[in-house]
DNA sequence: GACCTAGGTTAGCGCTCGATAACCACGCGT
DNA sequence: ACGCGTGGTTATCGAGCGCTAACCTAGGTC
């Protein structure tokens, strides 16, 4: 429901939780995490958790759906626009938005793809249906810039997606030149795509 | 130490619950799945898994290692026999070998990257040391094609890793299309790395 | 035909986890 | 001065988990 960056509040707990939730998770996995680590890494202890989420799994979903909404929020506004500087520039502002976010935020997007499936069955569903606005917004960008029909761009859109995620696993060279070899390899990979 | 076709022999049944395990785990997670739940999809139940591993770390750790040593190995046969005939051929060699096992065991490929922080320490070591070898192999092949220098090419191939590797979560093309899809983005994705 | 081994069975132990209950302290509006 | 909501505490419960123990076959060997 509310954005990560609720303009100028100050971080509320839930966010904070959340934050510090994601990292413990992007370590160790959702199950690998019990209520008492959170707590602890909160400076609390144990149930505290339960004075902001009704459960465990409230709170993966909230984290998993803010990320969805962040990328899809996010994506929209940059790709609207550039959208007046033709199709090239509106799919490398969604690729430029995407990497940033993947560098900015590796524990997030670790968590997004790696446990989704943990969730439950009401927050995946909105989960999907969220990515599934995002990919659209990339299928209609890259179909638009490139020339491919309407599957191929799926699949490339996801293929990209997993090319710029995987920053996480990989011994990092510093800050801009990875977000800069990454923008040139998912140029290239769409552009083959065709 | 198996690799996982022993030329003829039929499957043993370590590697009939490993293969079984590599579905479920695929779906839910190693944390999300009991022994119950490996044992009622073997069609015995329950503890029958304790006469042939030690622990259930020890088949998620057999399991991971099982498949690094299988990229590793493949991967190095098939480069080995593509060298003579250029950098470029030796390069395609291994995108070809790394797609194909991603389209044809997706779980395995999931696994791999899903779960392998919840590997005991020592699977953990070995697995990691069998794909620093795997990731060598491609850095090789890279800067003999390409001509970047090792730091990037190693980030290139992580990112050309997550591109192929993301097809578990892709609603698919039909196998060859989807291959052909691959092959060539990897291709033009580690061609801008440059 | 006795015997071992490989591969199963069920019962149950001990621990950890998620969740709840009951209680407590501070800050703030009236 | 007081009441109450907010966000914490500790104790405890119940369930599910990994794992072990003890027992039970069938098949092959001498």
């Amino acid at each position: 429901m509310t954005a990560v960056n609720e303009s100028t509040s100050p971080p509320t707990r839930r966010q904070q939780i959340i934050q510090v939730a994601a990292e413990l998770f992007a370590e160790r996995g959702f199950h690998g995490v019990s209520i008492y680590d959170l707590g602890a890494a909160m400076g609390t202890s144990g149930p505290a958790l339960y004075k902001h989420f009704a459960s465990k799994d409230a709170l993966l979903g909230a984290m998993l759906v803010d990320i969805s909404e962040t990328l899809l929020a996010e994506g929209t506004a940059r790709a609207r626009a550039a959208r007046s500087d033709g199709p090239d520039a509106e799919l490398a502002a969604l690729i430029a938005w995407h990497v940033e976010f993947a560098l900015t935020r590796p524990a997030l997007i670790t968590v997004q793809f790696r446990d989704l499936a943990s969730a439950a069955e009401a927050d995946r569903r909105s989960v999907r249906r969220l990515q599934r606005r995002y990919v659209e917004l990339w299928v209609a960008a890259i179909t638009a810039a490139v020339g491919t029909d309407e599957p191929h761009a799926r699949s490339a859109a996801h293929a990209v997606f997993g090319l710029i995620n995987s920053t996480p696993h990989s011994a990092r060279l510093d800050g801009d030149d990875m977000a800069g070899l990454l923008r040139r390899m998912a140029v290239a990979a769409l552009h083959a795509a065709g």
